[in-house]
Order: C-alpha cells, then structure tokens, then sequence
DNA sequence: AATGAATGAGATTTCATTCAT
DNA sequence: AATGAATGAAATCTCATTCAT
C-alpha cells in the first residue's frame, strides 16, 4: 500500500544503466501503443528485453516503474517551463507566455495515450513527495510568471489555465489534430481571453 | 473485445429493472468512492444485494456496466445542454451561454473520481456506438448553438471550449473548490475571452 | 502480514462445505508426506481436486488453510484433555493421569511430520487469537487437573510437562517406535518422577 | 537434493577463512532476529558483507550455510557434554549428571528462536552424514554415561530424555523464562524422576 | 429469474543460483 | 578471489466469467 515508489538499487555499472534506461523505454513505449491496462510487468521485461527478475532488481512495484516516467516527464515538463519563463532574456511578458503555451504544446500534443494513462496515474497512485512536488512546483513557476506579469489571484490562476490548457490541447491531439501553429492560435486566444489581455499581436 | 456492450436482456418486469438500477447504481457508488480499479464485478454485485450470476443476467461483461453508467451520465449532460440552449426561451446568445456553463459545472464539479474515471473510460474501451454517438451529439449541439451565436470554426470551438472547461472544471474539484460562483465567473472568462465576446458584465 | 486468517466464506451450500473439507485434508495430506515447504497453495488445490481459484474462495492466504489445520488438532486434543480429566468418574488422580498420557501419545505420535510441521508453524505465524487461546486453555486445562491433585506451581508445571511430553513423544515417532505401551509406560515415569508421585503400580 | 552440502573450497588463506566466518555468522544473526523464512542467500552476503558471487564460491547451496550452522553447534554441545561426563574426575555420576543438564540448559536457552529454526531444520533437510553423525555421537555419549550409571536400556532412555529436556527448555525459553536455577531445579527433577534416583538433595 | 460454487488464465513478485567481467 | 547483473522457475493471489442447481 505504501510501498516504495522509488528503484530499488542505484544501478553502478554501465549495463545495469542501460538495462534501467531499457526498462523505462520500454513501459513508455507500451504506455504510448497500447495504455495502462495493458501494460503488465511482464511484457515490459519482455519489451525490453530482459528477464522479470531483473526487472525487480531495479523496480520493486510496477507502480515504481510508473512513477518513475511520470516524475521524468514532469521534471522536462518543469524544465521547459522554466526555460520559456526565464527573466532576463529581454523578451516581455506576452513573449513569454507564448513560450510557455508552446511548452505546453509540445508537452501533450505528441502521445496523448501516454499523458492521459500519466495523467489518470496520477490520480490513482498516492504518488510519492518528489511526484508531488515536481507537480507543485510547476504550478508554483507558472503563478510566479503571472504574478510578475500583474494578474491576480495568480495561483488560482495558474491552476485555472494549466488545466484548461490541458484539456484542449489533449482533446484536439485525440482528435487527430496536427496543424500546431493552429493550435497554439487557439490556446493563445484561451489564455490571453482569461488573463483579458485584449485583442494582442498574436492573433 | 468485440463482445456486445448492450445489456442482455430487456429487462420487462418491475423486479427486473430493480435489479438493473441496483447494480448501475452499486457500480457508481464504487466508482466515486474507490475508482475504476477497485471495481469488480463480484464486489458490484455484492453491494447491489444480487448474486454474480444475476449480474451477468442482465450485463455480458464488465465493461457493458460501465458503458451504461457513461452512457446515462452523457445523456443527462446532453439533455442539460440543450435545455440550456434552447431556442424561443426570449433569451440572448450570453444568457444561454451562462447556462451551458453553469450545466458543465453543475455534470463535472460533485464527483471528481466519478468523472474522472469515466473520462479514463472513454479514453480506454472501444466504446459502443451509442456512447459515442452522444458525445458527438453533444458537441454538435454546442457546435450548433455557437454557430447561431455567429462564431466561426463552431465544430473546433465547441470542442477546444468542453474540453478546456472540463479540464478546468476537474481540476479545480480535485482542488477541493466548492465555490461554484467564483469557478463559474472565471469559467466564463475563459468561454468569454476564447470567443472574443469583450469583457461583458461576467453576467 | 495481518492478514486474516479466518476462511473468506462460510459455505452455505453441502458442495461447498464438502470442498473445504477437502482443502483441509488435502493440505494436511501434504504435510503429513512431504512437510511444510512442499506445501503450496497450487499443489493444495491440485490434491483437492479443486481449482486454485476455489481454493482462494475459502481462504483468504495459504497461512489461513494451516492455521485452520492447527485450531482444528488442538481443539481435538482439548477436547481429548477435558474428557482424561473430567470430573465425576470416580477415577482417583493417578488415573486420569495416565488418560491424559494417553491422550497426548494418541494425539502426537501417529504423524511426526504433521506435528512437527504445526509445531513450528506455531512460532512462525502470528497466529490469530483463537488458536492461541486453544493453546492456553490446554495448559490451563492440565494446570488444573494438576492443581487439584495437589501439585505446586500448576502453571509451571503444567507447561514444563506438556513440553516434555512433547518433545519425547515427537522423538520417538521420529525413530520409529510404534510400540505405543512401551512408550506409555516410559512417559508415565517421567511424569511420575516430575510430580515426585513415588514408584506407583502403573510402572 | 544430492547436491554436496560441504563448503565448496577448503579456505586456505586467512582472508577466505575470514569471509567464511561472516557469511557463517550473518547466517546465524539472521536466523536469531528473523528465523528461517526471512534468510535469504541474497540477505546473509550482504549482512556478510560480501558478494552473492563471493558466498556462493564457498557454499554450493543455501543449505550448505545452514547444515554448517547446526554442525558446529551440534559440535559445541557434544563438546560439553564430553567434558560434562569425562571420567576420572572424581565425582560421582549424580555430580556429572548435573553438569550434563547445566549443558543442556546453556545450549538451548540462549536463543530460543535460533534453536527452533536448527532443529527445525534437521527435520527438514536430508541432512548430510556428518551432521547426523554428530547427533548419534551425542546420544552415543549419554547413553555411554546412563550405562556406566547402571541405568537400563541406555539408548532408548538417552533418547527419551534428550528429547524431554529439549522440549521443557525450549517452552521455558519461549515463555521468557530467564532464573536457571529454577529452571535446572525442575529440570533435575524431572531427569532424576525418569531415572528412579529417588529423592535426591537435588544437588 | 436467481443463485453462488467453481473455474483458470494471468498478474505480481521472490529468490536461489549462474556467469561474464 | 571477488563482484554484481542477470536469470527464470515457481509461488501467491485476483477476478471476469460460466454453469449446474
């Protein structure tokens, strides 16, 4: 129940590394073709090639492999995010807010069965601190933007817009939807619309 | 996988329907209290005081209760939305679009595990027809009503605007927001400032 | 690792009572042949002639089925002390002594194996109360008997010669000695000489 | 089954004498703390402190370890009990025969949970010659001392009383029992008793 | 119509042991 | 001599589904 979500050796030789980096791949892989309910320790192994016990040398839950991908992709998400809302690149707020959108973009819009099975995760696993925090801190720099940008209410804010941005992006990705720079129209006018930031440039 | 999802059989007798509305309603019960994979069919059964063999009396599997749950929900969504958008009401473009969204958070904000879980679903099992059907009903519908409002592009709208409100919508009920009046103000920023309608009196 | 060990079912049913007994006599077959660590839950249900999924109908673990063989043998050999040392009879102490030997022998020195095997399972498992109050109210029982024949420190007593009894009746069917008179008559030395009780006419 | 149970190589170097001594006595450790069910191979080389590879280099198998441990404790009592009975020390056979149970008492006491385990164990496994060799030795050299005490039928009587001794120290250890000399008091008593000692100044 | 006993494929996980380095 | 990554058979247990009554 509450197991340890965290690998369960530090792996030192260069083959276990490949072997972790082979694990992982190959859970993300099945969670991009085929979804969660699919995704069984087992084939993992098998996907990458190993035997299951090595698999459990590394990871002591399948939850754990889980997590483990989650809390990478969450930490480029941070990344990403951090980078488009850098201060002192002389850009402006407006600059920096389609830097972001398009972070977000790029984020979600590739493999929507992965970020939904991620997303529903989340949801379903008491995800460990560091998950947690990873997601808590995104929302923090996404508030700390806006704040620096003179909305109120900025965390609220935040929450409001990463959500929304989210829901549209994943919608249109199942919908088969392509044409990025289409997209990133809309989700400027969403959150330009919200924060009423006017007609803009960008439009 | 290609099994019917449509009950088995049409139950005619009082004491039949009963039956079906026991277990539809035992296994909503554990989707909002447990989620999606805590839901058995033999738990279902059991707390919907019917045997095993009785539940597969009236559903061939497991995923024909949920199709049905999902379907009754989506249903009742459609519905909601079109009594929000009805025509010859004397009412504007802006006071119908108050209702839609008052009916979004009104279908979304009470159950958060409830709706993910059926989102989750929809996401997950080649669904039926029917289920399907609605959920295309139901953008067209908003479809529809938007392009009466004169807006251009209304399938996309629709579909950037119930996905981004839904996404907001779920967020903040995992948040534990309860206040429904400010989430509808800003939920009508957003709606407001995606379609360009200007500032508006938020109503 | 609290699991219960309590069965899952009551079985209602004469088919379902005949298959739990036939898990129990399958399980205790196992250990009485092979030992403890031939014992698997698969190997159970395959003796049984039952399914492996029948078996986890009636027993929530593997350590459920043991212990249920456990309260069953010691319930036996509490009911078998009780009627050595019953009040009423007529019988004078040095008597039902021997009864009470007798019933120990009777009770240990047909199945080594299986003995041996509870025995140890005894201190493995943190066995759920009523078995251990089985156990307590056996030596409660003797202590008791002993007692009332005048005995100092019954308690002590009572578990100093049920252990000792234990320990040589286990050894000898271990060796392989079936002349159970012969033992009789030796276990009635040491328990004679314990209680200080002089040379007696039973020797 | 017919693997060897001796240690693979005759540690020659003081190191490898070295790492014998660890892996033997982790074993051991783990066994006292935690019992047989938890020892794993994988656990005894790391609280060795040393390599899976490096303990299986000295030990062809897990029992190996384990048939090691109970031959050198075996060795240790039959030592003691050589020493407990040695002729030609003056004293009387009463005297040694108190020696003897002091033995018994001091090997068995200690860890109650160890001794289960290893006698446990010699019921379990088919143990290798030597190791039975060291239990017939040490029934042999009772009995040797019950003959030259005029004692009849020595073997059987040697048997028996081991057996009883064992069982009666292992419950006092298990009920916590910790006075010796209360417990080597009853413990005579009921050496004493079997024998026909009579009385006794019980020391 | 209803029951509930039974099924068994399949999932997760462990651990003694091997072998390339 | 030592390391530790890798193996895979085998164990426990779940749960959707069937079918005799």
């Amino acid at each position: 129940m509450t197991a340890p979500l965290h690998p369960r050796k530090n792996p030192r030789q260069a083959r276990a590394r490949a072997t972790v980096t082979a694990i992982l791949e190959a859970a993300a892989r099945i969670l991009v073709a085929e979804g969660l309910e699919r995704l069984t320790t087992n084939r993992v192994a098998e996907v990458a090639g190993v035997s299951i016990g090595t698999l459990y040398q590394y990871f002591p839950t399948k939850e754990a492999i889980l997590a483990e991908i989650l809390r990478d992709k969450r930490q480029q998400l941070l990344e990403d995010i951090r980078a488009a809302t850098a201060e002192g690149t002389g850009e402006g707020f407006e600059a920096r807010l389609s830097r972001l959108v398009e972070a977000a973009i790029a984020h979600q819009l590739g493999q929507p069965t992965l970020a939904r099975s991620l997303e529903y995760l989340d949801s379903l696993l008491p995800l460990e601190a560091e998950t947690q925090a990873l997601k808590a801190a995104i929302l923090e720099r996404v508030a700390g933007f806006l704040a620096r940008g003179g909305v109120a209410r900025p965390d609220e804010s935040a929450r409001d817009l990463v959500a929304a941005l989210r829901g549209m992006i994943d919608a249109a990705g199942l919908a088969g939807e392509t044409d990025r720079a289409a997209l990133f129209r809309r989700a400027m006018r969403l959150v330009r619309g919200y924060l009423d930031l006017g007609e803009g440039v960008s439009r």
